[in-house]
RNA sequence: GGCCCCAUCGUCUAGAGGCCUAGGACACCACCCUCUCAAGGUGGAGACACGGGUUCGAAUCCCGUUGGGGCUGCCA
């Protein structure tokens, strides 16, 4: 395979979104596989729509999914010259052309109700550069062929091209002019991007004619769309992978769900690492359709990964959210906290419910009201009972608490599934959780025997109940 | 409106003319396991948008229809 030089080229508009993300892990995959290199182009040429913030989170959120980059970051802000440089020869072939009409005088021109577009009305003015004078490119009329990598040939009729801006009245390129110019100038050899820009390609087909320079291959993706089969917005969808970091989505859970989203390798595998996603991606394998961003299927991908994963992985991939629990105060707590996970993780989606679950083992519970109340008006005696088996039971570990609590069950007359209901309550503060027993064990005599005093003076409280 | 792209279970997909009684995964339902809840196991329901061709044979190829989406910016 020759190496390919692919580029990611966002430009800092807003949150970087999922969408964004599955373009560049296919790039960095592409990248990766044939010993090319993953550039990463920043296409800020609007300085209206710029927010340092945003190139932040971009490069933040690359980082955090680990596709690193091998070139870059390259602003496009920063190349103004180059831009310059190929708007004046297309002046000086004659392949473009100074135009003064503002967007309301075009539509001045045009019947009510007609088509947007522009009527060529400048083509032969020899309007020379001046204030609110605009460069447009002057389109040939004839077919434009683009020959994509996954829809195969693309043609473009005559005439479906008007003649496009390349140069603002401000100054500044618009992007297509700058894409080009820069893929020329990065030897950029194939262009992986999302098929909304389909449609602006042969402009830069025709602009690399127009300059005498090669093009790289193109290859369009389908897009991630929303339940209403809409393209993903960041504006109206909420798909931020900031997001899912927050959460608690591992980033490989994320990368690789997303890796299947318009792409399977054939056969009913799904889970990959990233070797084997770099050996077994191919282009030739890419949907055609657009697919929908599930996000419970997400959240199944990353219980996988997350039911997978060491104790330090996890507390490592979600410190803030532990530290946030107390649980990484000292060592013994963070080692109590090691030995809870594995109980915790298979029965969570994310970190943050990881969080969630083991908080009991750092904070005092907090047993909400409607919980209690569900209680049968023997839990407080049953506590009570409880309480005095565990206070002197030896040793204090779960096949011992076990033990004890089936006897109780018995001698009460009852299930060890309903008696375990109100110790779990009372301890942990949670109708569910990790496994009972190994949990009290992990919390200790003295803070479980306060726990189950707690909950029993808060049932005397509640007084008794009427027959 | 014009141009372009797309079409297999609810969702993501397997399927390169006979291997399809259309497979897997998520979600859903039932059962098993079980200290809760998960996980795990077993089973179940669930799709080739429609109409024409081509062919001995079509989910697969062609055309059309319908439906969805994108572009149509001095945004990218």
């Amino acid at each position: 395979m020759a190496p390919e030089r692919v580029r990611f080229a966002p430009s800092p508009t807003g949150m970087f979104h999922v969408g964004s993300a599955r373009t560049a892990l296919y790039n960095w995959v592409v990248a990766r596989q044939s010993g090319g290199a993953f550039i990463l182009r920043i296409d800020d040429t609007d300085e209206e729509r710029n927010r340092e913030d945003w190139v932040d989170g971009i490069l933040s959120a690359l980082r955090w999914l680990g596709l690193t980059w091998d070139e870059g970051p390259i602003r496009q802000s920063s190349r103004l010259e180059r831009y310059r440089e190929a708007a004046e020869k297309l002046l000086a072939s004659n392949q473009a052309y100074w135009c003064d009409c503002t967007r309301a005088a075009v539509d001045a021109r045009k019947p009510p109700g007609a088509p947007p577009g522009y009527d060529g009305f400048c083509r032969d003015r020899n309007l020379g550069p001046g204030p609110g004078r605009a460069l447009r490119f002057r389109v040939p009329d004839r077919d434009v062929v683009v020959e994509d990598l996954v829809r195969g040939s693309v043609t473009f009729p005559a005439g479906s091209i008007e003649d496009f801006i390349v140069v603002k009245s401000s100054g500044q390129p618009l992007y297509v002019l700058a894409n080009v110019v820069d893929d020329v100038d990065f030897a950029i050899t194939l262009v992986l991007r999302a098929e909304e820009h389909l449609p602006t390609t042969p402009k830069a087909v025709l602009l690399h004619e127009a300059l005498a320079t090669t093009p790289p291959r193109f290859a369009h993706l389908s897009f991630l769309v929303n339940a209403q089969r809409q393209k993903l917005s960041k504006r109206r969808d909420r798909v931020a992978v900031e997001d899912y970091r927050a959460l608690g989505v591992l980033p490989w859970a994320l990368l690789n769900y997303l890796a299947l989203l318009g792409w399977s390798p054939g056969g009913d595998e799904e889970f990959f690492s990233r070797e084997e996603l770099i050996e077994r991606f191919d282009l030739a394998r890419l949907q055609h359709a657009p697919a929908f961003f599930d996000e419970r299927k997400l959240l199944a991908f990353n219980q996988h990964y997350l039911a997978e994963a060491s104790s330090e992985d996890l507390i490592e991939a979600g410190h803030d959210l532990f530290a946030a629990i107390g649980a990484l105060d000292d060592e013994d707590r963070r080692s109590r906290l090691r030995e809870l996970l594995p109980l915790v993780a298979p029965r969570v989606r994310t970190l943050a419910e990881a969080a969630a679950m083991s908080r009991f083992l750092f904070r005092e519970p907090e047993v909400p009201a409607d919980e209690v109340e569900t209680l049968p008006p023997e839990a407080s005696s049953w506590l009570g009972a409880a309480e005095d088996a565990l206070s002197t039971l030896e040793p204090f570990d779960a096949a011992s608490i076990e033990a004890s609590l089936r006897r109780l069950a018995s001698s009460l007359g009852t299930t060890l599934r309903a008696l375990q209901a109100p110790i779990r309550l009372a301890t942990t503060g949670a109708r569910v959780g990790p496994p009972l027993f190994a949990a009290l064990e992990l919390l200790g005599r003295a803070a479980t025997l306060r726990r189950l005093e707690r909950l029993i003076e808060r049932l005397g409280a509640r007084g008794p109940r009427a027959e």
